[in-house]
DNA sequence: AATACGAGCAACCGCTCTCTC
DNA sequence: AGAGAGAGCGGTTGCTCGTAT
């Protein structure tokens, strides 16, 4: 019974991709969409788990992936979210449509809970344990204080959110083409060696004629193509946008259109049965609630 | 100049839930 | 209905690079 196993697992390839690797990669993505990683190998000829190319699709080769530092803004979305959420790193990444959930959880993990402790052992009061989660809330002598802080806190995530709902929705959506991939390689000269960056070039042009194909046969693949099957190029686009109008609407469990959304989606799902869903919650307690202290 | 150490991050591992047969 | 693979997620590891000694 079942289905057949995705890959062989003696033949499959471990460790760093290599840029040949990314293009086949690309290049499935682009004719057959993100998604049906299980046929990833055999039609890739890549000797690498299905499970690995999601992965590298994901959290890497993606187009509309933003790396590098992280801003203020998005720091503070990280830690209002952790405390919200707790490590529900898909879940927070669902707010933050640039980054991914990998990315995301390495920030935390190497500088916000170092940050997080130095204010700890700067203020004296507040602790946290290992996983970022303020333990003083435990605490009812310091409740008060804790909830005060607390609602600065929240005051400074939502004017954080209304400066993000503040940008300029009529500003082009990015084109991810050359640009945009270049971005997704390993910036701030960590990986400035040449080998990948003639090759991430490669990727790049491959992109490039992704995009200028797609412009010529879109109308032709509306004809036959589902949801799934869309192009690449309007996957990202789709994605953007619409991850762009979850940030939006601030209601994430709503966007399920989207493998990014669909990611909440999933947690989302296995919350439908809650009484309140954890959007409607978000919604009440980050909009609703204390609206005067806004703005 | 050589070595040790720490930081950052990509990728893997293992688990749970979902889906397919 | 149930077995087993796929998909998704969080935790962890290990490699690479930068910096201090």
């Amino acid at each position: 019974m079942g289905r057949p196993p995705c890959c062989d697992k003696i033949e499959v390839k471990k460790g760093p991709w290599t840029p040949e690797e990314d293009i086949m990669l690309v290049s499935f993505v682009q004719q057959h969409g993100p998604g049906n990683w299980r046929s990833v190998p055999t039609h890739t000829g890549l000797r690498r788990c299905s499970k690995s190319c999601r992965l590298r699709w994901t959290n890497y080769l993606r187009p509309g992936i933003k790396r590098g530092s992280f801003t203020d803004q998005e720091e503070k979305m990280i830690i209002q979210l952790q405390a919200l959420l707790g490590n529900k790193w898909a879940a927070i990444a669902s707010y933050l449509p640039e980054r991914t959930d990998n990315d995301i959880k390495n920030y935390w993990n190497t500088h916000l809970t170092k940050k997080l402790k130095k204010l700890e052992a700067s203020s004296g009061s507040d602790s946290y344990s290992s996983d970022g989660q303020c333990l003083s809330s435990l605490n009812s002598t310091s409740r008060g204080q804790w909830e005060r802080t607390l609602q600065t806190d929240i005051n400074i995530a939502k004017q954080a959110l209304q400066n993000a709902l503040s940008l300029d929705k009529s500003s082009p959506i990015p084109d991810y083409t050359i640009t945009d991939v270049k971005p997704n390689i390993k910036q701030e000269g960590k990986i400035s060696t040449s080998t990948y960056a003639s090759s991430a070039e490669n990727i790049a042009k491959l992109l490039k004629q992704w995009t200028t194909s797609d412009s010529t046969n879109n109308s032709e693949q509306s004809k036959t193509s589902t949801s799934t099957q869309l192009s690449c190029n309007n996957n990202a686009m789709t994605e953007y946008s619409s991850s762009f109008e979850s940030l939006e609407s601030f209601e994430p469990s709503s966007q399920a259109a989207t493998p990014e959304a669909g990611k909440f989606h999933g947690e989302s799902k296995r919350e439908v049965d809650d009484e309140v869903p954890l959007s409607v919650m978000l919604e009440s307690w980050l909009f609703d609630e204390n609206d005067d202290l806004l703005i």
